[in-house]
RNA sequence: GGGCGUGUAGCUCAGGCGGUUAGAGCGCAUCCCUGAUAAGGAUGAGGUCGAUGGUUCGAGUCCAUCCACGCCCA
């Protein structure tokens, strides 16, 4: 065990060491761990992982909330199927960020890791590798052992998972995680199942599948989404003969439409859709009825004519004359539907409801039965039509076309192109034949879900009635069932005599079986042994073949990862503590999944959802927009982006890196941008920072009160606390996004603002020696420390590695009495009382004043480091205000003084723009013509608006009246003045050099050299020297008039007219034409 | 085929309620500054804002249709 107060940090040659004694310990303040300005991410990481690690600091942030109020956090369970990839570290990403953030605003987060063991993907991995084809062969090789791999395959993709979640900092607890596959877990699902079925909402019923008649086996969803592919299929236009109906059919025939010929034997009824129109034509010498707008498409050859026209309305109820009679049903009429479609067919759609699922719905909806001449192999059976008997179905085809045409009662047949699910196991075509499945009853629930959506809080918002408001509005009942082997088991056992029992636990299985099954693995095959004595006609009874689908495990983590088995179930309490979840965070493509069966099962068992909030964030893409894939090659290791860019760039860029609801391009580079960008930059500060702080050890604690600082000072600390608001703001909303924006752009603040012009204050006073710059150098420090001990706060949940760092080594090594860790602390609060709104809205106006005036020296080409006598500057400013922050400007752009020019016509013309917002709807379509006006104005109308006054001006459509208010006004700069507008500020430069000023310029760039030559030869910054300026002409003459200067600045205890000797560097410069030799080395 | 989303500079992305001159970073070119230096600043090149049509005094923004890509569903 490491002391308290000792950590292990890199020492400077990027060893490790323990540090925290301190042995150097000369003013008040101890020293800071010096910071190399080199910093390697990666190798950070590494030990803030062992720190962690070492000091159980997750631990710890959790214990120091015991008893705070919970915010619940719940993880949806990846499937461990797959290794994790560079999308998963985005889901990361938001699991970890909010936790943390919560944690330190004071509540309990609680994070318990999950994983989804079950389902189809686990079981198609496993066959890839024994190398089955089919259910047939599973059975071969045995269900024990099939399942027994299943079990061990998700174990070794568990880990996978865990060495990235823990190298990205993902603060979870993988000690006491959920697995979907544990017995506690597959029992608490069977209460859930129990309560169902004892509620009514489990029930069987036929169910529309996909079936591969070459694998025997049925298909998954997601396994038919993988086969679709274009294909060509017999289009067959086929007429059914009106018995009985409306005068305006009788005596025709209704023409219908299929691609599936195979399927008209069992044909029960024709859909129409009610709104559309139908008409009787005559056309080849015969009566068809069909919908209006496919006339020209389904006859194009010759004139029908239309003899009677009605609406599909008018024809539900009209009784026909089947193709086959085969089945007597007595069903044959034409119903009404809203999948019938008028772009393709005959706009009347044949109904067989032993196989498409919209036939099977509507089947239900009209009371028909689901007939089905057709055996699960895909072969017709002996209830079909003699002459296709035995035979399979799609090779039947070509002979029930014929048979139709031979009987009159094809009209047409052609070849028909369209996209088709095929296997994507072998290729071949899928059927679609009604099986039995269970159903769990949420269509019973659809207001609740409803009403559950409508006070869930989504990101994006759109999601709610958009994606996924679609699909509940569009609810149907969920088919629960699977006819696989690893999955849950449905609890479900039957006698002969058609009882069904549910059984809620192992315990109650016991009970049922009479004799002790509570030791059993609760998986197929084992589970399948255990008979009971049916506790209605005491016969035996067997469990039901079917699992349950994978999602509904997932829907039922916030009970089952604690094992609840209701109300009097041990987990009780836990539970009434831990729902719903405050926060979830998962990408897009769960809406129907995960989304969807957590909120579906906390509906249907609480009466409410599992979730109040939920972060859905988008997809990441490769930088062409495709999808990563091992196939397309174009995948990025998780693993090795950490390795090479460090876990808080990867964080930050998902964070702060575009919308987390878009897709995302990725690329290696943009990982490096952010590192460049963003952490370096924080890094420069920092390092910075330390670098003067340990040259003079200051004692923070003995600065000068906020109200008795510069003004810099104050904009840095008014602007740190506003950014405390807005992350807080952010956050709150779930919006870290703009949180890490409002961040971002305060470090651009410190860093190219606040330092920039603060260098000096941190080390004048060394070399000038201790003096009135000393109160000044102090607040300098302090500032600079609150800001950056400030953000490794504000950043502890986005870049938790880098905050660490800076926390660790400005506070907790200094401090005993602090947190050793920063993500134990509180969340900063911002006080109002340092707000200044006025000072930073001056600050802006500055730093544009300043931009201007570079603007200047660029087009004039003089550089900043030749003095100049003055900067003029004017604009909408109030000039007492701003006083106090000219000299900043002055030192910036290096000009003797800033005055205010009295009026703005001394500096320039006028140029006055339209201002549409104003002018567009007072002037309406004559705007144009007083913009074209004020565009040819020489100046003198903009200068009148300029001094308030309106003017009218002549178009061509009239006088108008133009006044201040209609335009926005800018100084016109002409070309050869010394001077930049931007907005209504302008700012012009005095470009009149003095010989004493060109020498003071000269000066400068001796500095300028000396300070290049000092890093060159390798010095310390406080080092001393003794320096040799050997030069003629001006430049001799500028060294011997500031000489004093010229020391002071480069440290120099002697400075001569001679080269040095024994010099540990040299160097020769060109300055206007003359040579310069420098020499110097240590004093 | 349907629903939802996305499409803005070579790349990654911003662009409250419509306001006419569309921005940032990276990359490129030129210049500048610099004891924070593998940073920073200025200027420039680079855009038919996916396409077409419409509404409006005015459209990247609103409406319609279409195209491409992604996700989900068939």
């Amino acid at each position: 065990m490491v002391p308290r107060g000792r950590r292990l940090v890199p020492g400077r040659d990027g060893a490790f060491s323990l540090s925290g004694a301190r042995t150097r310990r000369k003013a008040a303040m101890p020293r800071y761990r010096p910071v190399d300005p080199k910093v390697s991410f990666p190798e950070l990481d590494a030990h803030v992982l062992a720190f962690w690690k070492e000091r159980h600091v997750f631990r710890a942030s959790l214990e120091r909330r015991r008893g705070a109020p919970e915010w619940v956090f719940y993880d949806g369970p990846p499937t461990a199927n797959n290794r994790p990839h560079i999308g998963h570290v985005e889901a990361r990403t938001f699991k970890d960020l909010y936790p943390r953030y919560r944690t330190m605003t004071g509540h309990y987060v609680h994070r318990k890791a999950g994983w989804d063991c079950h389902g189809l993907p686990v079981e198609v991995e496993v066959e890839r590798r024994i190398g089955t084809k089919s259910k047939r062969d599973i059975e071969e090789f045995g269900v024990a052992r099939f399942v027994e791999l299943c079990r061990t395959s998700v174990k070794e993709y568990v880990d996978d998972w865990k060495i990235m979640s823990d190298r990205l900092g993902h603060w979870i607890d993988m000690e006491d995680d959920y697995w979907t596959m544990d017995p506690s877990y597959v029992q608490s699902v069977w209460w859930a199942l129990k309560q169902l079925f004892d509620r009514g909402l489990l029930f069987q019923d036929h169910r529309s599948a996909a079936y591969c008649p070459r694998c025997g086996t049925g298909l998954s969803d997601a396994e038919v989404a993988l086969g679709y592919t274009t294909v060509v299929d017999p289009s067959v236009y086929v007429r059914f003969p009106v018995a009985e109906g409306p005068e305006a059919v009788r005596g025709a025939a209704l023409l219908g439409w299929t691609t599936t010929p195979w399927t008209l034997p069992s044909n029960l009824g024709l859909a129409v859709a009610a709104d559309a129109s139908y008409v009787r034509v005559r056309a080849g010498g015969e009566e068809v009825v069909l919908a209006e707008p496919l006339v020209g498409v389904v006859l194009p050859d010759g004139q029908p004519e239309v003899l009677a026209r009605l609406s599909g309305a008018e024809m539900v109820g009209t009784r026909y004359a089947p193709p086959y009679d085969n089945v007597d049903s007595g069903t044959h009429r034409v119903v009404a539907a809203d999948f019938v479609s008028m772009e393709d067919g005959t706009g009347i759609v044949h109904v067989a409801p032993g196989f498409g699922e919209d036939d099977l719905q509507l089947g239900r909806r009209e009371g028909w039965p689901v007939y089905k001449p057709v055996d699960d192999a895909g072969h017709f059976t002996d209830e079909a039509p003699a002459f296709v008997r035995g035979r399979f179905v799609k090779d039947a085809d070509p002979d029930i076309i014929e048979d139709l045409r031979a009987r009159g009662l094809l009209l047409r047949h052609e070849d028909y192109e369209h996209t088709y699910p095929l296997c994507w196991r072998c290729s071949t075509p899928l059927l679609y034949l009604a099986r039995t499945s269970w159903y769990v009853r949420t269509t019973a629930r659809k207001d609740g879900l409803l009403a559950a959506n409508e006070e869930t809080g989504w990101h994006p918002d759109y999601i709610k009635h958009g994606r996924y408001g679609n699909w509940l509005a569009n609810n149907v009942d969920w088919a629960l069932s699977r006819e696989r082997y690893w999955g849950t088991p449905l609890p479900l056992w039957v006698c002969p005599g058609g009882h069904v029992t549910a059984v809620g636990s192992l315990a109650e299985l016991t009970a049922l079986a009479g004799r002790d099954v509570t030791g059993i693995d609760p998986h197929r095959p084992a589970i399948d042994e255990v008979a009971i004595a049916c506790p209605e006609c005491a016969a035996e009874a067997r469990r039901v073949p079917e699992v349950i689908d994978a999602w509904f495990d997932s829907g039922a983590m916030p009970y089952a990862q604690w094992g609840y088995m209701g109300p009097d179930s041990p987990a009780a309490e836990i539970l009434s503590r831990r729902y719903p979840a405050d926060f979830i965070a998962e990408g897009l493509d769960q809406t129907r999944g995960w989304f969807y069966s957590l909120m579906a099962e906390g509906v249907l068992l609480f009466g409410r959802s599992s979730y109040r909030n939920v972060i859905c964030h988008g997809l990441v893409v490769d930088r062409d927009g495709r999808k990563m894939s091992k196939r397309l090659g174009n995948v990025i290791d998780p693993i090795e982006a950490l390795d090479r860019y460090g876990a808080d760039a990867l964080r930050w860029l998902f964070v702060a890196g575009g919308s987390p609801w878009a897709n995302r391009r990725l690329s290696l580079d943009a990982i490096g941008e952010v590192v460049r960008q963003f952490l370096l930059t924080l890094w420069n500060v920092y390092a910075f920072y330390v670098t003067y702080a340990n040259v003079d050890e200051p004692d923070l604690a003995a600065a000068a009160p906020l109200a008795e600082r510069p003004p810099l000072d104050r904009w840095i600390l008014s602007r740190l606390h506003h950014l405390i608001d807005d992350v807080r703001a952010g956050m709150d909303e779930f919006d870290a996004t703009g949180a890490a924006r409002r961040i971002e752009e305060f470090v651009n603040d410190l860093s190219n603002w606040y330092v920039r012009r603060s260098r000096r204050r941190f080390w004048d006073p060394v070399r000038a020696g201790a003096g009135t710059a000393a109160t000044d150098k102090l607040a300098a420090h302090a500032t600079l420390e609150e800001c950056l001990r400030t953000l490794s706060l504000l950043l502890a949940p986005f870049t938790p590695f880098v905050a660490e760092e800076l926390y660790g080594n400005l506070v907790a090594e200094r401090d005993p009495s602090a947190p050793e860790s920063v993500h134990l602390c509180d969340f900063p609060q911002a006080d109002p009382a340092i707000f200044d709104d006025a000072l930073e809205q001056e600050m802006e106006e500055v730093r544009l004043a300043v931009s201007l005036g570079r603007t200047v020296r660029t087009e004039q080409k003089v550089r900043v480091r030749q003095p100049l006598p003055a900067a003029l500057l004017h604009g909408p400013v109030d000039p007492e205000r701003l006083a106090p922050l000219l000299p900043l400007m002055a030192e910036e752009l290096n000009v003797k003084e800033v005055r205010f020019a009295a009026s703005a016509d001394e500096l320039g013309g006028w140029r006055a723009r339209p201002n549409f917002r104003v002018m567009g709807p007072r002037l309406g379509t004559r705007a144009p013509e007083a913009a074209a006006a004020l565009a040819a104005d020489d100046g003198t109308l903009a200068a009148e608006l300029a001094h308030g006054r309106p003017v009218t001006v002549a178009l061509p459509s009239g006088a108008a009246e133009v006044g201040p208010e209609d335009v926005s006004l800018a100084q016109h700069i002409r070309a050869g003045w010394a001077l930049a507008s931007g907005g209504a500020v302008t700012v012009a430069l005095d470009l009149e050099l003095t010989d004493e000023l060109r020498r003071e310029g000269l000066a400068r760039e001796l500095i300028h050299h000396v300070q290049g030559l000092r890093k060159a030869s390798g010095l310390e910054v406080a080092d001393r020297i003794v320096l040799g300026i050997e030069a003629g002409g001006e430049p001799a003459a500028a060294a011997a008039a500031y000489r004093d200067e010229i020391a002071a600045e480069v440290l120099a205890t002697d400075v001569r007219a001679a080269a040095v000797e024994m010099a540990a560097g040299s160097v020769d410069v060109d300055l206007e034409g003359t040579p310069v030799r420098l020499t110097l080395r240590r004093a």
